[in-house]
DNA sequence: TTATAGTATGTAAATATTTACATGTCAATC
DNA sequence: GATTGACATGTAAATATTTACATACTATAA
């Protein structure tokens, strides 16, 4: 279905953008929910500029360096709006190698599974800190109400990644407790 | 890193099965996050055989029709448990195409992103019932300390696809409420 | 008996994605 | 003056995944 093509065409949408500038908002803005490396993002460029969605002009940036700034055409505009209005079913649940862990945690001694547990709550942690932040700085006296333009979207989306972490979280939270409580059912293993 | 062989193996770990019944392991149950197609599935059965993880044996369905037992073998165990203690750097976000869309949902009338929202709640209401059954007939009447051996991780992340169901809804239901009052502020359009 | 749904196994081709290879500029600071 | 990190763009190869092609048996119910 081509995502990736509509992620960037909805990036164009808002202002002419580089290859490079693509990559950046791959990062941790856009990247809570879609991303893709600069090998994926040039090609996929390439390929617009050929269907005729896109065009680019080159910008010199210093002396020698030159970049290509690329913006969206009308067709792509209406390519674009068309992908936007779908309604398509639901995708596959998305992949989770630690949930995948966790079904097979039977074959871990308790303790193991414990500090798995333990390392992905640090690390899950790290990942709500850094979005909560985000969305504190950038919405925090502010009634979503008031909110236009890109803004909005930007809102939903990044409130909504702070709900998943903090579900995740609480998953991780109760997984942890569980566990913690079956070590505490164990027969005792001495070896004194 | 090769997930798909490790969730095979996961799944030998608790007995001999096909191909087939992988497949179909890869629907409801693990396939709250984890999933494969038999055209992957098949390919990647012959390669850990090749490979000495697994093993087959070949047993008569009815008079003419054959299918493949596979079993896992000793290297198989180790090279699974090797896997399942690892500990590895948390995954990128998982992506999302309604919040791709929604992301970008500036571009769209109001009623028009209102009305994909209440569609994926529809939607994603019957993922939640689903799960949310098949948890209450499995754990209803049972203290999740007293389970042991498979039934333990399954519940831990049967729980956890309920609750991320769950989130995904609230998550829905904070943006339907806030497009309805964007709807509200907006400078009424009269064609009379 | 004859559809039909489910069981069972594969391959081929296309698409999507990641990792590695490869190069060069610019700005700042040490 | 040299190093470093960010800017900037690409390709190649490997891996992962999906869709489509392809076949054939079994059990059940109409």
């Amino acid at each position: 279905m081509r995502t990736l093509k509509y992620a960037i065409l909805g990036l164009l949408m808002q202002s002419p953008v580089t290859g490079y500038d693509i990559a950046k908002a791959f990062g941790p803005g856009l990247g809570s929910f879609w991303s893709a490396k600069h090998s994926q993002i040039y090609p996929e460029l390439k390929r617009l500029t050929v269907e005729g969605l896109i065009q680019y002009s080159v910008v010199m940036q210093g002396e020698r360096m030159e970049k290509k700034l690329y913006e969206i055409t009308e067709v792509g505009k209406e390519d674009f709006m068309q992908w936007l209005l779908q309604d398509p079913p639901l995708e596959p649940t998305p992949k989770d190698v630690f949930r995948l862990r966790s079904y097979y945690s039977q074959w871990l001694a308790e303790e193991d599974y414990f500090q798995l547990i333990q390392n992905q709550i640090e690390k899950r942690m790290k990942k709500y800190s850094y979005l909560k932040e985000r969305l504190d700085r950038h919405y925090k006296n502010v009634d979503p109400v008031t909110l236009t333009g890109a803004a909005r979207g930007d809102y939903l989306v990044l409130s909504g990644a702070v709900m998943r972490e903090q579900n995740y979280l609480d998953w991780l939270y109760q997984c942890r407790d569980l566990v913690s409580r079956w070590v505490q059912k164990n027969p005792q293993r001495c070896d004194g």
